[in-house]
RNA sequence: GGGCGGAUAGCUCAGCCGGGAGAGCAUCGGCCUUACAAGCCGAGGGUCACGGGUUCGAACCCUGUUCCGCCCA
């Protein structure tokens, strides 16, 4: 043995910052690769570019990550095309705020330089996501790094807007839309998120216009009234049916509505009477249409009462206006009564403003035609979702898809490339210039042109990231060369929003699918199983976890910038009681190592902490497994390649090396990460650092070892090791890299970087079964011995005397290992017994074999009968089981001829088994009863 | 109301085609054994939510029920 060259324990944080600096600047990111190999490619979901890093990025950029990798490492051409989206909403939002606090508005600066400071943002501050993505490792080609607002990826956006427009899918319409009226802008569908709140139904009293009599209303929303033109009720109801086609004198407004029939009408819901508002409900609205009945909108953009409703009314924010509709209605006597009701109240995913429904020029997707072919392309399995139940959700939103609304009143984003003449005539263009000769052929003369003022969804950009980012609409060497991707890795909460726009888009514009597999991860949650958000204050940062926080910056961090500030000492509480040592940094590796061991297809994944923990141990563990192997073969003889293996324990690690290689293609290839990281674990700790490199000792250290044993044993020593560091690398890209620099010359393997090196592939001619089998004997009779010790409490630093008894290949294997068992088992001697079983022994018994340990001053013959017990007591239970089946006809009738044989063999070792219990428990007995 | 998922050891979760219930963490006992105490050796711990069915055989397949979560309306 030699000096050590690694420290004793592994430093996460110096390791992992050393080689990702290492790992940029050589460009190892890059696709490279001879043309011909395959190409791989992978498009990151865009971060928000307002975002910072959260599990979610960690979960799925670890998988990412993994696969991009192993594929690199399997020669393939790959491409990790990364970048961010503008997030128009968010960055504008945000850039307010920071405006509303110097006393400005964006309107005091007007659009130009409003956006002259987004950008001004953006280049400073926009980049924290990706600066933060580098820490999980991710190997993406940052040379290629992207935004949504790039003036290529506006080009194409304008491409594929005129495109659509030209072909009759984007149109322009006056709408009832999701309007957000503190935003002041239309939202799409999905952008509205309802949610169940407390509220009340109002019971209104509505007059008939002509005689006496009235009619109850029932509604959420009282303040609409003033706004409806009819009131319906359900053509069956015979409560009210003789109202239809009379007239009520809607009060506060003195206008007069009918009462009209309509199936749509609950009658089990309220009073059976529903107030109709078309202008302010997406219900009444179809109602209205089906009964020609007039729209009168009530509300200014900002959601006050405009000058439709009467004058007193008028200016009243619409909750102002509730209050007092409310008071006028009772002092009318015209409020029936209140009941307390809970309802759905749709707030905007950004503002978290209440939204209204309400009529505005906006600009729309045709979606259904879109669809369709997009339908096809999941039905025919061109696209395949992994877990593949979720192509039904697909499905059921893509039937009954409704027209996208893609216009936004606000100045950040990709502004509609729409201008219109002095007619209001519309010229669409993807270039300015163009818009004006165009315009000028169309009136004959030059014109003025006024540009449509709004812009487009960030979502329409999103939709086009696969080919835009590569190109499109040039035909690009790169866009040939890796479009259409691989695979989609993402969460079920955006399929809507961006898996299923990017597949019509991407079937439109490029006639091809964008990717061929979407991997949809779960969500991450706490460990409570709690969804991680800023205002529970549970959010666990992937960077505390990497770098370790103390509690009070964590408790700090949490309670920063709360929307309920009141909550503040609640979650304090909540994190000291969690956290109490705050978070210890765990590094990169093993929270990859960790995410990808939680990676259960089809359900969300709580955060196990003490998994995160235990993949940090595991990866010291897997350090000091490589310190030793450094210290016993750096600067000693290796034996050439070719030479076969031959000791035991070399030709075991070497057929479970190609087991756990297998393994890990079969769990890459079908998304299993847990699978792959369980394999690794399992190999390298339970197998490798467990018995391997215990095995490994006696050899090294035994003077009677030849060296041409022991440097044919270093050199398998170095090369599994090796070849594991390359199967571990897409899940720990930085200890495999420190630990392969070092270990990759002495397995004389050549390279700059383990990021190329070959991926490892099964060498069957290194599978073993004969020698797995006679591995594992020694192991048992190990492992029975050890059990013995610690059982019978037994001090460990004590050498055992051993007798043994049976078969004669098994104690020739006993013979053959005698050196390698001796130190594993800490042995003193063994021997065969001669004649009668000695007084004082216990007894260990294996299929085909006794192991006797004689130790008379040792053995309590009460323990030694306590433990033979419990042994045989759990034995007869699974022999019960065993015979049970054999002596049922129907077993052997209808079971598989191997399935039997496999119980007759088990009866039969467990007989055997029980059979040397028995006999051991007697021995005991007869000690304890009488002392010779 | 429709759809999807979940219920397995104290906790977090595996368990492929039906054939002797597993891992990590936690717990208990023993160890500074010459890579690692972030470690080593050993042990205990489960009515596989509940009922019915199919089968020689069910954690697994079918069916019903309960509870939990998510999505859509």
């Amino acid at each position: 043995m030699t000096e050590p060259s690694l420290p004793k324990s592994y430093d996460a944080v110096s390791v992992e910052r050393r080689w990702y600096a290492v790992w940029e600047e050589k460009g190892y990111f890059a696709p490279a690769g001879k043309n011909e190999a395959p190409a791989y490619c992978i498009m990151i979901p865009p971060p928000n570019v307002t975002g910072s890093l959260h599990m979610g990025h960690a979960f799925q950029d670890t998988i990412m990550d993994a696969l991009i990798r192993r594929r690199r490492m399997q020669g393939a051409r790959v491409l990790w095309q990364t970048g961010t989206d503008h997030a128009g909403i968010a960055t504008q939002m945000l850039v307010e705020r920071q405006l509303e606090a110097e006393g400005l508005s964006r309107h005091d600066l007007g659009r130009g330089r409003f956006l002259e400071r987004v950008w001004r943002w953006k280049h400073q501050s926009g980049g924290t996501i990706v600066r933060q993505l580098r820490r999980l490792g991710a190997s993406c080609d940052w040379k290629r790094e992207r935004f949504t607002m790039d003036p290529a990826l506006s080009h194409a956006v304008r491409e594929a807007f005129v495109r659509l427009y030209d072909e009759g899918l984007i149109y322009r319409g006056k709408r009832l839309v999701n309007w957000d009226p503190v935003l002041l802008t239309a939202v799409s569908d999905l952008e509205v998120v309802a949610e169940e709140e407390q509220g009340s139904l109002w019971h209104l009293r509505y007059p008939l216009a002509e005689g006496q009599g009235h009619l109850v209303v029932a509604t959420t929303r009282p303040e609409t009234m003033l706004g409806d033109v009819a009131v319906a009720v359900h053509p069956d109801d015979e409560r009210h049916r003789h109202l239809v086609g009379r007239e009520l004198l809607l009060p506060l407004t003195g206008r007069r509505i009918p009462v009209i029939a309509d199936e749509h009408v609950d009658p089990a819901f309220g009073t059976g009477c529903v107030k109709i508002t078309p202008a302010h409900d997406f219900n009444d609205h179809e109602v209205g249409a089906r009964h020609n009945l007039p729209v009168i909108n009530i509300f200014t953009p900002e959601a006050r009462i405009n000058d439709q409703a009467p004058e007193p009314y008028q200016g009243l924010d619409r909750f102002e206006a509730r209050q007092r509709v409310i008071a006028d209605l009772e002092q009318a006597g015209l409020l029936e009564r209140i009941e307390p009701h809970r309802l759905m109240i749709p707030r905007g995913d950004r503002s978290k403003a209440v939204l209204e429904p309400y009529l505005t020029d906006q600009w729309f997707v045709r979606a259904a035609p879109l669809a369709e072919e997009a339908i096809r392309a999941v039905e025919d399995g061109r696209i395949r979702f992994i877990p593949g139940n979720w192509d039904k959700t697909y499905f059921e939103w893509m039937r009954n898809i409704q027209d996208w609304c893609i216009s936004r009143q606000i100045w950040w984003g990709h502004r509609i490339p729409v201008w219109y003449g002095p007619d209001g005539h519309p010229f669409v263009c993807n270039c300015e210039e163009m818009v004006y000769e165009n315009a000028a052929e169309h009136y004959g003369q030059a014109v003025e042109l006024t540009r449509d003022p709004d812009v487009l969804d960030t979502w329409f950009s999103s939709a086009l990231w696969p080919f835009a980012t590569l190109g499109w609409p040039k035909q690009t060497p790169e866009l040939a060369a890796f479009y259409p991707t691989d695979v989609l890795v993402t969460g079920f909460d955006i399929i809507f929003f961006w898996v299923a726009r990017m597949i019509m888009m991407g079937l439109k514009f490029t006639g091809q699918a964008p990717f061929r597999e979407v991997y949809i991860t779960g969500l991450v949650r706490d460990g409570e199983g709690n969804k991680m958000s800023k205002s529970k204050g549970n959010i666990l940062d992937p960077l505390d976890l990497i770098d370790g926080i103390d509690l009070e910056s964590l408790v700090a961090k949490r309670t920063r910038d709360m929307m309920q500030p009141q909550l503040a000492a609640k979650v304090a509480q909540a994190t000291r009681a969690e956290f109490p040592g705050g978070i210890a940094a765990f590094g990169t590796d093993a929270l990859r190592f960790a995410m990808a061991g939680l990676a259960v297809q089809g359900r969300d994944i709580k955060l196990d902490m003490g998994r995160v923990e235990g993949y940090r141990n595991f990866c010291n563990k897997l350090w000091n497994a490589a310190r030793f192997v450094l210290m016993n073969v750096e600067g000693q003889t290796i034996a050439p390649a070719g030479l076969p293996a031959h000791t035991l324990p070399d030709r075991w690690i070497q057929s479970r090396l190609q087991k756990v290689v297998a393994a890990m293609d079969g769990a890459m290839e079908r998304y299993r990460f847990d699978e792959a990281a369980a394999a690794l674990h399992r190999f390298l700790w339970g197998e490798f650092c467990d018995w391997y490199l215990e095995m490994v000792k006696p050899v090294l250290y035994d003077d009677t070892m030849s060296d041409q044993d022991k440097s044919l044993t270093r050199r398998v020593m170095v090369e599994t090791l090796e070849s594991a560091l390359r199967l571990l690398h897409p899940l720990m890209p930085f200890i495999t890299e420190e630990l392969w620099q070092k270990v990759a010359p002495l397995a004389r393997r050549g390279g700059v970087t383990i990021m190329r090196a070959p991926w490892p592939v099964v060498d069957g001619s290194q599978e073993n079964p004969e020698t797995e089998a006679e591995a594992e004997l020694v192991m048992a009779m190990v492992t029975a011995l050890r059990n013995v010790r610690g059982e019978m409490d037994i001090p460990p630093g004590r050498r055992l005397p051993l007798l043994v008894s049976g078969e004669a290949e098994r104690i020739a294997c006993l013979e053959r290992h005698e050196g390698l068992i001796g130190v594993l088992a800490r042995l003193d001697s063994w021997a065969r017994l001669e004649g009668a079983v000695p007084d004082g022994v216990a007894t260990a018994v294996l299929p085909g074999m006794r192991l006797f340990i004689p130790l008379a001053g040792l053995i309590d013959p009460a323990a030694e009968i306590a433990r033979l017990e419990k042994s045989l007591q759990k034995l007869e239970a699974d022999l019960a089981r065993v015979t049970g089946k054999l002596g049922n006809p129907g077993f052997l009738a209808n079971a598989k001829p191997e399935v039997v044989a496999g119980e007759e063999t088990k009866a039969r070792e467990m007989g055997e088994k029980r059979h040397g219990l028995l006999e051991a428990l007697e021995r005991m007995r007869a000690l304890q009863r009488g002392p010779a």
